[in-house]
DNA sequence: CACCAGGAATGTA
DNA sequence: TACATTCATGGT
């Protein structure tokens, strides 16, 4: 009777294992706060653009030793071209160098990484929702993944699941938000687990 | 050479 | 509100 339900029991049989595996290498369930941090800026670096190159501009972050958001705060208002050069492979840098900076704005001028997840869900939403470069998708994966907030996240891996498993046709951000939340608990564990169980089997099944 | 990858901002009607 | 266009790299 529950599609949802069922397919995330599904998936957990399927990728059960790869889940405690790489997923759990990555995005550990404790995370420090510079992982939190990289989770934030690759939420941004990732947008419309495949992993691998993502995975090279912070390889250059990390090489050049700017990888906290304070250190790409700085660098980018000290020297724009120079963010710009590091994050170039993940393509649309002269957006995303401004992205970055309106990010990291306001992750420093609120207290922090810390300071901020202390904040009721709500209300967090609505101001990271405003920065400029946060749609809806980043502004949730940064609430879920980085900040251990019990909000669903809603992607292009997402809606062509429940298309073909037929929970549905709609494309509508908010809406397909609802008809997940309202079949799951409100927590982010399962939150976490279940979206990433949905790329895990996504990015497989393109694989072939 | 054409097409795509976990989007979002901007402009138009 | 609802679409169309733009942004850009590296892999296939």
């Amino acid at each position: 009777m529950n599609k949802i339900l069922d397919l995330f029991e599904k998936l957990k049989l399927e990728h059960g294992e790869a889940l405690q595996g790489q997923w759990m290498l990555w995005c550990k369930r404790q995370k420090t706060v510079l992982q939190r941090e990289e989770i934030i800026i690759g939420s941004i670096l990732t947008q419309n653009t495949n992993w691998k190159n993502v995975g090279l501009a912070l390889d250059n972050l990390k090489e050049a030793k700017v990888l906290s958001l304070k250190e790409i705060n700085d660098l980018g208002k000290k020297d724009v071209e120079k963010l710009i050069e590091l994050i170039r492979p993940a393509g649309y840098f002269n957006s995303k160098s401004k992205y970055l900076l309106s990010v990291s704005d306001y992750f420093l001028t609120n207290g922090g990484v810390k300071k901020i997840m202390e904040k009721e869900l709500s209300v967090l939403r609505k101001e990271v929702l405003a920065l400029k470069g946060v749609g809806p998708e980043t502004c949730d994966s940064i609430l879920l993944y980085a900040l251990d907030k019990p909000i669903f996240v809603i992607d292009e891996y997402t809606r062509r699941i429940s298309r073909r498993e037929k929970i549905s046709y709609k494309k509508d951000y908010h809406y397909l938000q609802k008809v997940f939340t309202r079949a799951l608990l409100k927590d982010f564990g399962q939150y976490q687990d279940f979206h990433a169980l949905i790329v895990i089997n996504e990015q497989r099944m393109s694989r072939i």
